[in-house]
DNA sequence: TTGAAAGCGTTACCAA
DNA sequence: TTGGTAACGCTTTCAA
């Protein structure tokens, strides 16, 4: 019923009678053709629907005018974020987006890489799973000459340009709002010892509270492994149990955070009256939950948008040393549950 | 410092002192090339890392291997389940995926679908917009052979493949619950009367008021237009002024009921005692906010799998007829706002 | 069992 | 200003 088949270059060369190679030129307003050749081409081209084949043009320039982009969980507000900034800035230069996920495995990400790599993108956008250490199957990428761009969870190992959150500013901006308001025995529900990012918020923390110079504890810093409302709510148990509880919980993610809370709540303290708590990342689900939590907003949309441009300019450049690192600044939004003044 | 050219068919035969066919015939295991062949061949292949440029291949198939995913909006926690299953559906069949998203305008959906159309991708699932009537962009798709399938918000004017959840079926749930929960006067806050997801809920709270013989009240039906939180909290309070308010509402979705929550908590109702509230799509945030929110869950996964898997079928068997509906049930999932006994 | 050659649709070089 | 031709890397007849 449907199926109407596409002209090509051919059909207009010959219908025309011109030289393919002319016809090609003149659709492409090439400078040697002539005026008239070009209008005549052209017209002929809008009269008949010619399309031209990108399948073809791209193998012809080794071109695919695609990224991929793999994301560890795409089921996941902040990296659903990044991926929209991501395909909006991608579009508006000309490039589809390949999306992926690892669910946080190396197993996954290698898998994911190499169905793009083998000639379905020009260029990958990744934010690395928790297991990726050396990153063989993103250097293959290079190899290939193929950029790469890290963005969020990033490794130091590889040689590519990276943009990331500024997490120890969230931190830092975080912790000392808490101090602003009041509190003044400050816990951190942190995440693994080995992530870049969960490194940097702690270390913001501690920034905060050594400038207002303020009490550090190392009882009152707990770490997570799999970032769980459960280790949330573990861990707040185990905070306020101590002898010495704190009165504010500073917690590496809303999910942790949403842990704590529950387990606060549950036990009848007051929040923020007798405990503050302030969250990282700024989910949906930070405006939704009771008392709304305080959270640093990470500015998804923005990583995405500044990832896509970063690559798309090495893919347009042939750059494969660059190694820049963009820190896309954090917002910290203030919400009932650090509150107090 | 990187850069490794990649070795092609012709260089194996050559190095081979063979020809090019049967390298290439060699690699694909075929029947008429001598064991021993096969062998050195691919042998020589593996020690060089050979690796097929598929965009060759691809080119010369006319195949793309990719599908194109287009949904109304990337950060929304249904959309992104779909997503990941169709990823993770597409991928095992070999396949890769390109997301796009259409903002919910018409303009937005044509965009993403022409970018998609030339020479991208092999085929087409689509979340059609609010916007999205006739559809001859989505028609184009078919016209060039390449087949669409929609689903979740689908249109009857377009003669593809549809893959929905059972939005009657899901609603019907819900509302016996309500009643078999105790609750007599059940309030809808419903969507748009021109779409039909939001139809087909309407129906079955109709019907499952209708079938346990329960009052029908013209004025207990709301009808949203963004389908946002300030309408749930805005139509609350006009069910709940009124001389005979409802003593549960059953709404169109999560993000609406938790405005309705809002406005019920805020005047001091309590839920479920004296109000009940169920909603439809159990995102994260119906299990965090408080009360806790009943709600349909869709198994967004599943239809994402399930429609890349017909889309995937269609394409390898290039039918371009069928037009096979297919209902994904749903389940409901009973937490704290509607439960009584 | 193997090879030669045509062809997919385009671009780009070299001649005319 | 134009045309012919080779080339991109692969698959697939057709012949040998």
């Amino acid at each position: 019923m449907f199926e109407k088949r596409k002209i090509t270059l051919k059909d207009i060369a010959k219908d025309l009678g011109i030289s393919v190679s002319t016809a090609s030129r003149a659709l492409r307003s090439h400078r040697d053709i002539s005026p008239e050749t070009i209008k005549m081409v052209k017209d002929y081209a809008e009269q008949h629907h010619y399309v031209p084949n990108f399948q073809a043009v791209n193998f012809r320039k080794s071109r695919t005018f695609s990224i991929g982009l793999i994301v560890p969980e795409l089921v996941h507000h902040f990296f659903s974020t990044v991926i929209s900034g991501a395909i909006s800035a991608a579009g508006k230069r000309g490039f589809n987006v390949l999306v992926s996920q690892s669910n946080d495995t190396l197993e996954g990400e290698i898998v994911a890489a190499r169905s793009m790599l083998a000639g379905s993108v020009d260029g990958l956008l990744v934010s690395i799973s928790n297991e990726t250490l050396e990153g063989a199957h993103l250097l293959e990428f290079l190899e290939e000459g193929k950029p790469v761009v890290q963005f969020d969870k990033i490794s130091g190992h590889l040689p590519t340009p990276k943009v990331t959150v500024d997490d120890f500013e969230g931190a830092y901006q975080a912790v000392s709002h808490l101090i602003h308001q009041g509190f003044s025995k400050i816990a951190h529900i942190r995440g693994r010892l080995d992530v870049k990012n969960s490194i940097d918020r702690y270390e913001g923390y501690v920034q905060a509270l050594i400038d207002k110079t303020l009490e550090f504890n190392e009882e009152w810093v707990k770490v997570c492994k799999d970032i769980s409302e459960e280790e949330g709510y573990l861990f707040a148990k185990e905070l306020m149990e101590t002898e010495n509880p704190p009165d504010a919980i500073f917690c590496i993610t809303d999910l942790v955070a949403w842990g704590a809370i529950k387990y606060l709540k549950k036990k009848g303290f007051e929040i923020p009256a007798q405990v503050g708590v302030v969250g990282f990342s700024n989910w949906k689900l930070a405006e939704v939950m009771s008392p709304s939590l305080t959270s640093v907003d990470q500015h998804g949309f923005a990583i995405g948008e500044q990832s896509a441009h970063v690559l798309i300019d090495l893919i347009e450049s042939q750059n494969l040393e660059s190694q820049e690192t963009h820190q896309i600044k954090t917002n910290l939004i203030i919400r009932e549950s650090s509150k107090r003044r």
